[in-house]
Parts: structure tokens; sequence; C-alpha cells
DNA sequence: TTGCAATTACGATAAACATCGTAGATTTGA
DNA sequence: TCAAATCTACGATGTTTATCGTAATTGCAA
């Protein structure tokens, strides 16, 4: 999908990705049976749920016997970084660090956590 | 609005309540013209929006003239966990960290406030 | 006091979302 | 081979979301 363009998922389609994202390409058979792990639903809303992904240009696919094998299509990274910006912008005035603070606030952060997220400041710091 | 409930709201009911939070206690007039600022949209939509935020008990108000002063009934830092919490579920795979990263990555995030950032840590740290 | 401006109330509507049933196609293994 | 299992395609449907027009109401200022 184009770099530029606006990525817009709806809740149900972040799911799909990030199973995609975290698991490489997937048959709806796959991606439905993860998200039965977390949630109810049918196979065939999977399925016309990947369908829609698929022309909205999400997801990608190609044939593999009578099934089809689906790629995410949307860079995980950038995806999520336009999620969080819309978040940003609308929840949290504009303020990324007031994010920040909510989630690890919200959140016990093991210490190993924390530890990263330190050094992953200094390097940035450095800079 | 009680503390255990799930709160739900829309992107367009999210800025609002931001709105609210932020200003304190408003009118569909003054809520109106703060969005508008951001947003194109007729005054009746704000009207209806807020109406139904009412029904939702995601707002409150009390009549003051003949105009209505509506207060935000969801507390901001609740409301804002919530939403941060389906998000690390259902796209950052279940990791606060991941989305700190993301967001500070994505982020040109000033010395100033990454320094805020670093003493939250150290301050946590310490419990 | 009375009419104008501002506000609320109400309902309609279109689009987006989520869900699923059924039919038809394809693979496969007994 | 052919029947069962599996999969896709397609359309239908109910719900939610977002938007706005119009009518009724209210307060205020001239």
């Amino acid at each position: 999908m184009n770099e530029q363009q606006e990525i817009k998922a709806t809740e149900a389609e972040l799911e799909i990705l990030n199973i995609l994202w975290t698991h490489g390409p997937a048959t709806v058979r796959d991606v439905h049976d993860k998200l039965a792990l977390k949630k109810e639903a049918g196979y065939t809303t999977t399925l016309k749920q990947m369908q829609i992904m698929l022309e909205k240009q999400l997801l990608s696919r190609v044939a593999l016997g009578k099934a089809h094998v689906y790629t995410a299509s949307v860079n995980q990274q950038q995806a999520q970084g336009q999620i969080l910006q819309r978040l940003i912008d609308s929840v949290f005035n504009g303020s990324a660090m007031q994010l920040v603070i909510q989630a690890l606030g919200n959140h016990k952060a093991s210490d190993s956590e924390l530890d990263m997220i330190r050094e992953y400041l200094d390097k940035k710091a450095k800079k």
C-alpha cells in the first residue's frame, strides 16, 4: 500500500492485521482460529472481513490449492504510528508524552520493560 | 459513571469528551465552537452527539437559562486508560512497552519531554 | 410586550460495520 | 470415482455512527 496514504482500519480489521503481522501470511482458517481464541465469531464473518480488507487493499492474497493465503499489505509500524497519532490528537491534546505516561501508569510494566524504555530514551537523546 | 463499567466512546465522542475534560463544563455552543476549529460540522450535529452521550451517561447536564451546561461524567484518566488498554490488546500484542516505543519513535519528542518521562520512570522504579 | 435570535427536541437518512446463511466450487481420501 | 469436507462467493440484514433539516421552545432586548 502507498506509503503516503492514510491507513484506516476498524477495530475488527486491526485484530486481523495484527494476527498477520505477528504470524505472517495465513489462510482465513488460520486467522479465524487465532481470532476465535479471544473472540466469538463465525467463520464466514472472518472470511467476509478479510475479503473486504482485500478490496480496501489492506491485504493481498495468493491462491494455494482451493484456499487463499493472505498477507498484510500495510506496514505494521506505519499503521501503529498513524493510529497512535490520531489517538494523541483526539484524546491526549496532541501530547505524546501524556499518552506515554498514561500507558506506563495504568500498566504494571515489569522492571525489564522499564529498563528497555530507559535504554531507548538514552539512545534517542544521544542523537 | 460507575467506576467498574466499561467506557465505550466513538472517535467523535472522544473529541467532545476531551474538550470537556480540558475546558471544564460547557454548553453545546462552547463545545461546538471549539470543535469547529479543527473540524467541519453543523451545530445540530454536535448537539445531537451530546444528547446521545447524555443518554449513554457519558455526560451529565444542568439547565442554565435556555441552554444546558454539560459535564463529562467519565473520568479522564480512566477513559484514557481503557482506550489504551484496548489498543494495546488489539494492536500491540498486549505489550504496553511496544506502544510506548512506537509513540516515542514516531514523535519528535522534545528533550524536556524525554526528561520528564525519564523522571517518571525513576519515580516508578523506586516504588 | 412581543418578536427575534438562540437553543433544544425530534426524526430522518445515508454510510459504515459486523455478522451470518446459503449456494456453489474445489480438494481429497476412502 | 465420488461423496464428504472445506473453502470461497454473494447477498441479506440488523446495528451503530454521523449528519443535518425542521419544528418547537425559550430568553432577552428593544
